[in-house]
DNA sequence: GCCAACGTTGGC
DNA sequence: GCCAACGTTGGC
């Protein structure tokens, strides 16, 4: 099992929309990098552990526990021309873009990334690292569990 | 909305 | 396969 954080603006997917979808599950498409792509394609599996991260937002931070529930599969909006994701270079037989799917465990109140950036313990956290831009990051075992076990509040 | 950091593209 | 130009990300 592997824990891992995922950003979503929540202008375009934030907890609580994740919260009303059917199952609380989204499908995380419109990853167009690959080491993302290559995060969920080749080391995601089900049960692991997701921070859901709010980005590009007032106040940025994590929102929530999610899960991975279900393997990748290919991202379905690279196909779509009318979809900002598309990707004229991929085809149904060679696709290019992967995602899974993410399910809500629980909302937390959230922890913004000053508070995270306060504790010894997160100093080495990827998404934390400057110049980080990657929209999937692993969390290490030790983060994951002093996050959800000492600083998240549900 | 600024801008530093970083990934991607494409000419050579 | 180098690298300058360009586009995007995301905290501030």
């Amino acid at each position: 099992m592997r824990f891992w954080l995922m950003k979503s603006e929540p202008s375009d997917c934030s907890i609580d929309k994740l919260a009303e979808l059917p199952d609380q599950t989204v499908a995380w498409y419109g990853v167009r990098n690959y080491q993302a792509r290559n995060f969920m394609r080749d080391q995601m599996n089900i049960g692991d552990g997701v921070l859901f991260y709010h980005s590009n937002c007032k106040q940025p931070g994590i929102a929530g526990i999610a899960k991975v529930c279900s393997t990748a599969y290919p991202d379905a909006t690279q196909y779509t021309r009318e979809s900002k994701y598309f990707d004229p270079k991929a085809t149904p037989e060679q696709p290019r873009w992967f995602n899974v799917d993410v399910k809500l465990v629980k909302k937390i109140d959230l922890i913004p990334i000053d508070d995270l950036r306060k504790y010894p313990e997160l100093v080495r956290m990827r998404t934390l690292q400057r110049g980080n831009r990657l929209s999937i990051t692993p969390v290490d075992p030790d983060e994951w569990k002093f996050i959800t076990t000492r600083l998240a509040n549900a």
